[in-house]
DNA sequence: TTGTACGCGTTATCAC
DNA sequence: GTGATAACGCGTACAA
């Protein structure tokens, strides 16, 4: 294993000069004669030469990385905003580097202690349970951009979901559809989407004049089993209802398969709604109908946001818009069908 | 924005001893005074001192950096991987950076270029497209570990599956529930899993003396629209089947979805079978029989070669079975339900 | 056992 | 314009 790679002093000897030309010439800090600008360019090319970024990171103090704080690497809704951030910083000289939180605190707090031993130069955080004041003292440091939490004082740092909306959007479908017995999956209590969810699906249901019931409305944890669970426990306390609003689209799928376990159909018997759009979404059989967050766009404005603030310029974030999309999971109710619990217990 | 870190320096200063004895306790290279020991590590945990990884490297010629090319970073197959690789860096000081190929050899070239621009230590390639001799000479620079490929020379570098058992079991499956009209939904024919599992699928019919017919394969792309694309090709086609096994789940989706369109039921008209066993199989409707691979544990084995090779030690990789997960979507052949290509078109 | 001095590959600050 | 020279923070001979 001869010598791994070429360095800078290589290039400048291959071309006749003095190494700070060659690192003029790479980083176009200052004019150079064209004669020698050709020099060097060519040396660069025969050699393969490739700058090391961890001596360019040590000698200017930044490391051209980004850290980013997930919760869940190989979750759909985390992947396609894993997928937006690489996006985001293709072509530029900064790369994320990921690190899992798995939803706890000390999981964090290791996770971030990992990435800020890289020395990154800009944190992106993605929901999460570490304290406000540690993020607060993280922000201090270096540019920070964070998703799913509001934190006072990093108002500019955030990037919000207008999920009230969102819900709202979703339950008002299934009211026009002419439910009433609308019941409501929700996220984990703690979870600041969740509580916004729940607001929503209570205001569709206020303004229509139907009353909010909380034995109605299930608290799952955002994965399948509970979405399953929630089903089953509305079925066995014979509870009725024509509709369901799921607070994600995983609880979603987890309440499609438990209706079909007891042979309830969608949308015929029971209209289902999500909320994400994930990727699986149109393929769940039948197609569900739910509420578009712009995932991607998420990951791309994060990774632009950091970007922004990492040359010093101002950054306003924006609030992000959710849509509905209507597919085949939810459908008019039919009086001859509504749910009997009698008949599915 | 004051200091942002402290150095070693500045823990040396703090417990009274010289840089290098710090440096010693940290890597515990060599045994220092007990009084000495002591002190600094309680300069160490009173500053909260972190070592600048960029500078650890700079000074071994080591990066404590894996990289990870990887084809699609929001895919259910590889974001089980990558999690899997995740856990087996865990705990160690190596981290997991990854980059994108999209099954394109030149976006690989240049993930891999970024890669390399990062002083990576070690390097996991995830299929893909780039050249043989490319790899065979990355493999000379640094430890490989390979995944999805064969390649001559690389042998013990690469993490093979038995995709051509799966297959058969898969399709075996299906003989034995009476199904003789069996199509198959291929991967793309340059992916060296789809032809393996082609085989599997081709062994499995001769074996019960059912004849191959390559009309009744249709070559997909491993995502959902090519499943429902090759099964309205198979129906306009007016080829008459009983039972589907599709190379990966995701086509299996795209299937499934093809046929609820068309009124077929699964599993009472087609039997469906997948391989993968995604993590949202199980929630499909009905939750679909398929080849289990396992996906984590590979990515887990992959960080653990890794680590091995980068101590210098022997790495003998072993050959992963797969398994028969039978759930709802497959079901015994009932002579009234055949498809009838005329039915259905 | 411990400290000093140097080098890792690059950029930044000087003079020239 | 250009080239020495000194950092950047750490490991590691070497000397003590």
């Amino acid at each position: 294993m001869a010598r791994t790679s070429y360095t800078l002093e290589d290039v400048a000897r291959a071309a006749g000069v003095s190494p700070s030309t060659v690192s003029r010439v790479i980083n176009g800090t200052a004019r150079v004669r064209p004669g020698k600008l050709k020099a060097v360019l060519e040396a660069i090319e025969r050699l393969g030469y490739q700058p090391n970024l961890m001596a360019k990171g040590l000698a200017q103090g930044k490391s051209l990385t980004v850290g980013v704080m997930v919760q869940e690497i190989a979750s759909p809704f985390y992947g396609e905003m894993i997928k937006g951030i690489e996006q985001g910083f293709d072509g530029t000289l900064y790369h994320p580097v990921f690190s899992t939180g798995h939803w706890r605190a000390e999981q964090e707090r290791e996770a971030l202690r990992v990435l800020s031993a890289r020395q990154i130069d800009a944190l992106i955080v993605l929901d999460g349970l570490v304290s406000e004041e540690y993020l607060l003292g993280l922000a201090r440091k270096m540019p920070l951009v964070l998703f799913g939490r509001r934190v006072r004082g990093l108002e500019h740092n955030t990037l919000l979901v207008d999920n009230l909306q969102g819900a709202y959007l979703g339950t008002r479908h299934l009211v026009e559809l002419g439910h009433t017995q609308i019941v409501h999956i929700a996220g984990p209590a703690f979870h600041l989407d969740a509580k916004s969810r729940l607001e929503g699906y209570r205001k569709a249901l206020e303004e229509a004049g139907i009353p909010f019931e909380p034995e109605r409305v299930i608290e799952g944890d955002y994965v399948e089993p509970s979405g399953m669970l929630a089903v089953e426990s509305l079925l066995a306390r014979r509870i009725p209802f024509t509709a369901i609003f799921a607070a994600n689209d995983q609880m979603a799928y987890g309440a499609r398969l438990a209706l079909y376990r007891r042979g309830i159909r969608v949308p015929e018997d029971v209209s289902l709604v999500g909320f994400d759009d994930l990727p699986g979404s149109s393929y769940m059989t039948p197609p569900l109908t739910t509420v578009r967050q712009p995932t991607l766009e998420l990951g791309r404005e994060a990774a632009r946001a950091v970007l922004l603030m990492l040359e010093g310029q101002p950054y306003e974030p924006p609030l992000f818009n959710t849509r509905l999309i209507v597919r085949e999971s939810t459908a008019m109710l039919r009086h001859s069908r509504v749910a009997l619990p009698g008949r599915w217990s």
